[in-house]
DNA sequence: GGTAATCTGGAACGGTCGGTCTACCGAAGT
DNA sequence: ACTTCGGTAGACCGACCGTTCCAGATTACC
């Protein structure tokens, strides 16, 4: 047996999918991608197939290493109701920054290729999904730590973030005020009252 | 003088609009805007120039004619409370009935384009802000009607309002589910707790 | 009728795209 | 040394794109 892959195919899925992140799908070339991976035009074709076919690679790929689209963990914090809090505080501090370079991959291409996409809009649903199930476990496990009023209903609420966190992500590319997006985050908090 | 024009810039404009709509910005050829407005092409670069300047004219003209991109009109609505949460309402209803050929072109073009299009960014940051303000004057009007409780601080229900409009017209395309929106809805009604 | 303006259809151009293919190179195994 | 396969580079193809241009038809005014 002769000569061995001179690149890791996690590493040539995690280049294309920062370009596909960053300018979109269709805006995306595959002579883009080669270059930005350094793998050769010819060898993408060889390894990965099509242009469809590399995309959802990608985005099977990144669900493997970040389930919820790189969402904060939200399964493990000892604060549910602050960890929530947190992931969208993160979005207003990442604006802050001037980081946005790394829009939502989920709305991005929700936007680009649903619905006539069948494949990319089975993983956007069920990235989508996994992310409001996320939500409603930390809800529900800061209602069972008395950290969140009990009569709160967890399945609305957590339909009701997924849909805000959706519509902050539209608003950082729109409209990156900061101030805007904080008076968001500080209303959505009127969503989880204290115990 | 010799022969007049035989079709309304108004019209082409509309019918161009239908298909950025529908389609998004760089999924719409010029010839398909040609086709679908009846127009040849000569006389669609003759009229407008070219596609940017195109879109940015049925933009305008769409500005005009509906200020808040096809937001029902909440100025003039005896009860503003219902009047907004009829605005989130006729979301979740469109999805029950099928139609989902609207989506937002705000969010549409806001993915596609921005933030390096200028020009569009400036156009899309003005209609957010005037459906934000337009959502803002609507809470105030509630409170001044004693219809929404006097407490609540319009800026940020507003603010919050946009951002939740907006997260659900991304769910309304990548998960058109009457329960999820429904969900989303009756939760937003806990921001406008009555007087 | 003449003329000026408008619209149309289609040819044409340069560019980019997704995708294929061929010729070549280089390292590992026998 | 030689085969064998992974990889590279680049030519190539057909399609579509935005855009320009032009010959010809059509219409309104003099």
């Amino acid at each position: 047996m002769p000569r061995k892959k001179t690149f890791t195919i996690e590493f040539a899925l995690t280049k294309a999918l920062e370009l596909f992140r960053a300018r979109g799908y269709r805006a995306t070339s595959m002579r883009d991608i080669a270059k930005h991976t350094g793998v050769s035009r010819s060898s993408v074709y060889a390894t990965f197939g099509d242009k469809h076919s590399l995309f959802l690679q990608a985005l099977r790929h990144d669900g493997q290493v970040s389930p919820a689209a790189g969402l904060p963990d939200l399964t493990a914090a000892a604060a549910p109701r602050q960890a929530i809090i947190d992931v969208f505080e993160s979005l207003v501090t990442e604006v802050g920054a001037g980081r946005s370079d790394d829009y939502n991959l989920l709305i991005n291409t929700a936007m680009e290729l649903l619905p006539s996409d069948l494949e990319v809009a089975a993983m956007v649903r069920g990235a989508l999904t996994e992310l409001e199930e996320s939500f409603r476990r930390a809800v529900e496990r800061g209602i069972a730590s008395a950290e969140i009023a009990r009569q709160v209903d967890a399945t609305q609420v957590a339909r009701c973030l997924l849909s805000l966190f959706l519509g902050m992500q539209v608003l950082v590319r729109s409209r990156p005020d900061e101030s805007l997006l904080r008076a968001v985050v500080n209303q959505a908090e009127s969503l989880l009252p204290a115990a």
